[in-house]
DNA sequence: CGACATATGTCGATGATCAACCTATGCTCG
DNA sequence: CGAGCATAGGTTGATCATCGACATATGTCG
């Protein structure tokens, strides 16, 4: 299991959940904040990446409310997912750390 | 152009062609190697990569060679390319950091 | 002679994301 | 009071990077 990388909108997804839990609107907001403004989420993407990780056990609905008159669904990290984000940004910092160091060979300022 | 992140495979070519120009199966023991042995690129993946590449201009061929009759063709980044390299790794960094930042207001030791 | 490393490639399937659409409520502005 | 926008949830078909399998050829080792 989980061979393949996330992408972006997936890695994203799992840092806006890191600290709280959210529900999917925000979820949308958080990922447009985190990444500055580059990533729009789409509700497809959304909505798809949700299901997925439930399905693989990362991400849990942890409750359900309505405010005023709006219905929201609370999503989490599970150990799991936690334990997946840790290991993929670690991995990620490796990879942009070669890269980066390559790079100072070639005489580029990175 | 360039609104879609680039996924594993490619950003692991991009940094195996950062240091100096290297030939096909040259690129796949380098990915490996990079990698620590998780991603080995498939043919597929690696002539379509840099046939695609090429189109944004982000690699180019710069020579051709024989070695004990096998033939082997050079490929490098383009100034385009470490440009490219260099604003992905610097996104990936920060989003990073961001991940680590809420991992460590949950509590989680990254 | 058979197997393996080196070297380049093609092609159909898979799957995450995108773009576009849908429903519904509450608030604000004119 | 009606229009438009932000909030909140979702589905569906298309796109495209990657995967997995296949194809071809040479040099080397046992």
């Amino acid at each position: 299991m989980a061979s393949k990388m996330m992408q972006e909108p997936t890695l994203l997804l799992l840092t806006a959940l890191a600290d709280e839990p959210r529900h999917g609107y925000a979820l949308i907001k958080e990922v447009d904040t985190i990444s500055s403004g580059r990533v729009r989420l789409r509700t497809g993407t959304l909505y798809a990446a949700l299901a997925r990780l439930q399905q693989q056990g990362w991400v849990q609905v942890t409750g359900e409310e309505v405010v005023d008159g709006r219905h929201r669904r609370y999503y989490a990290l599970t150990k799991d997912g936690v334990d997946a984000l840790v290991g993929e940004t670690a991995r990620l910092r490796a990879t942009v750390q070669e890269a980066n160091r390559r790079l100072r060979l070639r005489g580029v300022t990175a």
